[in-house]
DNA sequence: TCTATTGTTCGAATATAATCGAACAATAGA
DNA sequence: TCTATTGTTCGATTATATTCGAACAATAGA
């Protein structure tokens, strides 16, 4: 476990944004963890799934470089790579996050 | 063939919208339709791909709402849906555009 | 050292998507 | 009516994703 890979600025790729953001389950957590603004464990989006289910969708959207994950103990903590993303594609996720909590 | 479904503003989500960005070909496709700002053919998009296949992805990129198709003769006219994305979801598709641009 | 907690990885089943040739449909124009 | 043009649909194959239980790994705290 120790160290989860996080890809750099460079490596992230807008089709791999678009991806990771077009799953419902995925779009949700993101949404959350901009509107709680703080780190987050995994297991406080009590999302109704198993845990091996959320570990998958935690995995993809840390691939695409939309999630943090920083190991503290057993926990794992998890927070938006936001300026970074906007830094890469300026305005598509303050947009995305805009677009949920209208719709 | 004649008529082609086409979504109404209403019927539109963001993850389908997601999802049809996520492919390379779709985004191209895309893309290129924001740049020309006119009409276009399937045909004009050369990309190296069977006729099939194109029509794959055109069908999804319709479906999303992102492409809107209108037949002319044996030709079918392809335009984005740019102005009616951004008032449903304003700044997610202009931003995603820009962000092709520039990277 | 033992146990509880948190999350990952594995493996297998199921579902969804991409790809492309071939056949088909609609229309324009000769 | 015949033919060329433009795309769609069908069907089959291959590739990717999703899902989830079970086993595993790392750590904290008793």
């Amino acid at each position: 476990m120790r160290q989860i890979h996080h890809p750099s600025l460079a490596q992230i790729t807008l089709t791999d944004i678009m991806y990771a953001l077009s799953d419902p389950t995925r779009l949700e957590i993101v949404a959350r963890l901009a509107k709680a603004d703080r780190k987050m464990t995994c297991g406080e989006f009590d999302l109704n799934r198993p845990k091996s289910s959320l570990s998958h969708h935690f995995k993809i959207l840390r691939a695409a470089g939309l999630v943090e994950t920083m190991i503290e103990g057993t926990e794992h903590m998890n927070t938006l790579r936001l300026s970074e993303i906007e830094q890469k594609f300026p305005g598509v996720l303050s947009a995305v996050l805009q677009a949920i909590v209208v719709n």
